[in-house]
Formats: structure tokens, sequence, C-alpha cells
DNA sequence: TGAATGATTTACT
DNA sequence: GTAAATCATTCAA
């Protein structure tokens, strides 16, 4: 079991949400739920810079209750429902009132992998499990409840791992963006297998 | 009170 | 390649 993991200190969140955006790749997500622990390491994230960012839900200053938490200091979680059917997992960054967020976008699971692949209803062997931001939610069990939740808790959190090569590439899914599509603000582990999506083309309409 | 839409995934043509 | 699934949140009235 992986007791050594710990938590990483507010600090690592406590700072723009770029360097925690490309920190985070090559470091352990930690969720220990009734079921069993479940870990992967974070291959792909993507930054979202708040007011500054057409593509953030914080874009232009807009507060509202689904996206407070965002407002609040760093370290915690911010989970959101959309298309009716997926969670997004974040983790807040910044400090109060900068509404930073750093997107988890896949993970390469690690421990517990057949209680993922449960939840998942997929074989344990699938790529499929986590190489992307609803699946990996799905695989670790991540909804509402996570919303606000302390990063520095015991429950879920990001612990150290190794570092990895990281790729910088533009983000996904958020066409309707306008110009900030071709922000370089995803990162990934280069070469990964768990990867959502190549880096390097763009997905075209 | 009602309508539009989305930081996605999956299946189908 | 395109489209459907499906609902909380958001915005307009």
């Amino acid at each position: 079991m992986p007791t050594a993991l710990q938590p990483l200190p507010r600090s690592f969140y406590a700072r723009p949400v770029l360097q925690v955006a490309k920190g985070c790749i090559g470091k352990m997500l930690v969720h220990r739920s009734a079921e069993g622990t479940t870990t992967g390491i974070i291959v792909e994230a993507e930054a979202y810079r708040g007011p500054h960012d057409a593509a953030a839900h914080s874009y232009q200053g807009r507060r509202t209750a689904r996206n407070e938490v965002m407002y609040g200091p760093a370290g915690f979680a911010y989970v959101f429902f959309v298309y009716g059917m997926h969670y997004q997992f974040n983790l807040v960054t910044g400090s109060v009132e900068q509404p930073q967020a750093v997107l988890i976008r896949a993970l390469q699971p690690v421990h517990g992998v057949e209680l993922m692949a449960g939840r998942r209803a997929q074989p344990p062997s699938a790529v499929n499990l986590t190489n992307g931001p609803g699946k990996l939610c799905q695989a670790f069990a991540i909804d509402r409840q996570h919303n606000a939740v302390d990063l520095c808790g015991p429950t879920l959190f990001v612990a150290d791992g190794s570092p990895l090569k990281v790729e910088r590439s533009a983000r996904i899914g958020i066409d309707y963006a306008g110009d900030w599509v071709d922000k370089p603000w995803r990162f990934s582990a280069a070469g990964n297998a768990y990867v959502s999506r190549r880096p390097g083309k763009r997905r075209r309409s």
C-alpha cells in the first residue's frame, strides 16, 4: 500500500496557475474511499486562468454558486458536472480572489486498478480507464461531494511523484472560447499512452 | 418560470 | 466523420 504518499503542502498550489499545471505532471493523485484506495500519475492537465480566460467559468469575474470555490484559497478541489453525465476535477490555485484552477485531464493508473475497472465497467487492462477528464472522475469515484474538499486533507490529494518530460499544447474542448483556443495552456507527459489526445494536432471542426 | 448550453464520452454512419 | 445522451447551471423574461 502506498503508505508513504502524503499530500503536497498548500504552498504547491499557491502559485501561478501555469506553474502548478506544469508541476502537476508526474505527480500522484490519491483518493482514499470506503471501497479502497486508488492512485494514478497525472499525465495531462490544463490551466484555466480566470478573469482573463474566455474558456474559464470565472471569465470576466463571473462569480456564481458553482465556481465560488475558485475564489477561495488554493489547495481545494473544484468539481463540477457537465453534459448531464460527466464530472470534471480541478485543483484551485493562486490565492484568495484569484479564480484560477488546473483541470486534471488524464491519469496513468497505479493502485486500485481493479476498483477503477469495476467503476468504469471495463477490463483492468484497458487504457481507457482514466484517459479523459470525465473518465478519471468515474474511475476515482469523484463526484459533487468532493467539491471544495481540502486537498491537504487525508481523503483526496496530490502527492509527490517522479518528474516526467512535459509537453505544452493547446487546450481541448473549448472551441467556443475564440482566440483563447490557441493558448498553449495544456500540459502533458511526453509519449505517455494515457494522455487523452496526442499533442501537436489541434482538434479540428 | 422557462430555455439554452456545456472544461465529454460513446456509439453509430 | 457526425450525433445523441442527459441535467445542473446560467441567463433571459
